[in-house]
DNA sequence: ATCCCTTTGTGAACCGACGCACAAAGTCAG
DNA sequence: CTGACTTTGTGCGTCGGTTCACAAAGGGAT
């Protein structure tokens, strides 16, 4: 078709990463209605980002546009998805199957992006053995055995807070080097391991912060004493 | 007690917002194990940050310090829930009680913070009615007359993607300008209006870049880091 | 084949955030 | 009261990311 791009520069930065699961959920949306071809004006648009930083975003996997047409929705669709490893099977492991882990396991949106919940654990003889998700609910001292025997590579951290560090030391020790923290503690683990964090109440604040600042902005000098 | 701290500078950076909550968490548990004074150093190792980020951080709210001996934690923690609009009581909708509303509606990572669960929103009519986590599931026809009547200022939208648009567009239309969503889509919104966005399957495609960057890494050049 | 129009890919300026390193400020012992 | 020691608060160099603006590249019409 053109050019073989070349397998490109391995250097691709975080936030351009971040952003490429955005461009592919807008994509996937434009590859169902059948859309064939899209500028980088609209395929930024649909993402929410400015049309410039999705080009330079595109242009660190590779030189896939045609100039005065477009991208290729397909193809680039193939594209990101290889360079994110979306190509491939993920066995996800969910530990703690509290209120949380149950949403998780039970949420569609894994399984659609190439994740597969493989295995749930907990520590609460109560929910062990249960049947979650088409899934049985196996006793925490198999972690080490599930997740080898599984094939687990990205473990799902949904445990209390005070359980946490340790069942990341656990799964680290028996290799895993991708981890998803809901619990609200800072986990410390080795160089080579990524955690990613996500914390609900963090962003509650947050947002608090910004709406105390509209409510009390225009008149108010915020009572400082 | 000390010097009258100034009121500080309303333009603190949205990067120092973001890790004021986590400042606070470590705090808190300092706090619970009756440590009254803590550096610098200490915090920003509970919090896992650099310390010179850490007291620049703090800088911004104003001087709350002491050279040669650190600062006051409770002294702290006063201070930056006061910033983030914590010494008020927030109530919050949640729409959308499927899996994930439901295990939100559960989670106590709210209450603790200043933030209350004031009503629960749903369109099907099978949950409608139901109680969960001691409140009473609502039709979605009555949703602006519930945010009105409970004053709830932030909204959580976990609908599915297809609703989540239409949801936001209302509660914006009765004065709603913060909405921490959930679902898989760009939501549009006025100026003035804050959105955050927690996308779990988002975090895993992160995850899944690096743990292939890795995999592949012993035998392809990857290792230019 | 040539010209015009569209859209990409990127050079370069700008902006904010990070972290080092240090002077200023305060404590505490004697 | 003085001097040694600790720790804050910040000036400054650096770096990564964002945005603008435009030359280069390709398509389509005539």
């Amino acid at each position: 078709m053109k050019s073989p791009s070349q397998p490109r520069d391995r250097g691709i930065p975080d936030a351009t990463v971040a952003r490429l699961p955005l461009y592919l959920r807008a994509l996937h949306g434009m590859a169902e209605r059948a859309i064939a071809t899209v500028s980088s004006e609209d395929l930024a648009m649909a993402a929410g980002v400015n049309s410039a930083k999705l080009r330079k975003d595109l242009s660190h996997l590779g030189s896939y546009g045609t100039r005065g047409v477009g991208y290729d929705v397909e193809y680039l669709v193939y594209q990101i998805s290889r360079e994110l490893g979306l190509t491939q099977d993920w066995a996800v492991a969910i530990v703690g199957v509290g209120n949380l882990g149950r949403a998780l396991a039970n949420y569609g949106g894994f399984v659609s992006r190439g994740f597969r919940v493989a295995a749930l654990v907990d520590a609460d003889p109560e929910v062990v053995g249960d049947d979650i998700a088409g899934l049985n609910v196996e006793h925490i001292d198999e972690l080490e055995a599930v997740i080898k025997r599984r094939g687990v590579s990205i473990v799902v951290l949904a445990t209390p807070a005070a359980a946490a560090q340790e069942v990341c030391d656990r799964v680290v020790a028996v290799g895993v080097t991708s981890i998803l923290n809901f619990a609200p503690v800072v986990l410390s683990v080795p160089d080579g391991v990524d955690v990613r964090k996500v914390d609900l109440s963090i962003e509650l604040q947050i947002l608090a912060f910004h709406e105390q600042r509209k409510a009390g902005g225009p008149l108010m000098a915020v009572d400082s004493q």
